[in-house]
DNA sequence: ACAAAATAATGACCTTCGGTCAGTTGGTGA
DNA sequence: TCACCAACTGACCGAAGGTCATTATTTTGT
């Protein structure tokens, strides 16, 4: 009698699928043009069944963003389980990592900007937010450890605030890169990979043993 | 015959004071539930009258956002013209008044951080915008002019960028700050403060000479 | 095998809200 | 006094997020 189960899973498949049509949607139409009717006919079904699913438009985003944090997350672990590098090559390979995810997934990058957007509107409570949350740390997390590592291997500074630094690390991240486009076409003409680039090199200067 | 030069005054009076309601009601309500209508009656207009001053709900968030810019090239000329600090002292300086500004005007600071969100959904052309962009080109200009006077007055390495650093410090503020308020309550128990000020740290280590 | 119960899905409908525009008001200048 | 014009009004429109009574499908008990 594995009917709950398989009903389990099938909900499940529904729900990715589900996602799978609403990036569609939104990567295309960007989110504010594209419509919950549009998702619901990508997605073959009524509008009324995206509601069985998901609370509103902005926890459907959540669970887009939640997609771009856990691609960003097995990114970064397959960083830290690197068995040839030193800590202070990581970090400075995280930078590298960084841009090549914003340049394959540009649509999961952009997503990640919106966080606070689609977060204010979603209610507290609820898988989505929880597992959004969940993978923002062990993000942190990882970046921590590999700052440990580097440490340990001493190839960074025993007095850096592991912690710390990685909250500053993926911050620049959702800060610097999106701040040197802003500003691309308008002020200068240096593309934000030299920014985040140039910053990391300052950084890196300033930990490295 | 001063009529018409009385009426542009008016003109502007008008625009500026329904800026002023909008601020009320986006700060109080949050932009997404504060409505066109809300902010009319604020403005003691009809909603019809708005949009003779403003092409849309966005373009008012951008006159906000504009003020906000206002206030921190200010606050940013200040500190570019004070003759008693040498350049790196500014820089140290620079993470304090990030700081200040964000708790003096948490609701302006937040409206920077949904720049691209009003941004996405403007026309292009229009005086919003352009002073908009403006204000951010003066901004990145002062901060770049205040690491040049580092250099030149030698308490900044002379081989930095200033142009690349300003946009890095710039993108933290914009990036660090709200990344860590993010998880300040879901991860760790520091505080944005925190975070911003430890990365200045590190990096005036890197920079200083 | 069949009916009752539970579950999944539908889509017409509701409400709200950004934006429009034909019409009104009131100051201006001749 | 009156024609004119810019400022302003607010009823109205269309679009879109979200709901729910109804229908369809699957499961369960006998």
């Amino acid at each position: 009698m594995g009917v709950i189960e398989r009903k389990e899973r099938e909900k499940e498949l529904r729900s990715e699928s589900i996602i799978d049509a609403a990036e569609r949607i939104f990567f295309s139409k960007g989110f504010e043009h594209a419509t919950m009717n549009d998702v619901a006919e990508e997605a073959e079904l009524s509008k009324g069944a995206l509601y069985l699913y998901f609370h509103s438009k902005n926890e459907l985003c959540m669970a887009i963003l939640q997609r771009s944090l856990h691609i960003l997350r097995e990114i970064f672990e397959l960083l830290l389980n690197n068995k040839n590098l030193t800590g202070i090559k990581k970090i400075s390979k995280l930078s590298k990592l960084f841009i090549a995810f914003s340049k394959e997934h540009p649509k999961y990058y952009t997503s990640l900007l919106s966080y606070r957007e689609h977060r204010e509107n979603c209610p507290v409570t609820g898988k989505i937010i929880k597992n959004t949350i969940k993978e923002n740390k062990n993000i942190n997390k990882i970046i921590s450890d590999i700052i440990k590592m580097g440490q340990a291997d001493n190839t960074i500074k025993k007095d850096i605030d592991a912690d710390k630094l990685s909250l500053a690390l993926w911050g620049n991240f959702t800060g610097i890169m999106p701040s040197s486009i802003l500003s691309e076409k308008a002020t200068l003409n240096f593309n934000p990979e030299d920014i985040i680039k140039y910053h990391f090199e300052l950084l890196i200067n300033a930990i490295k043993t």
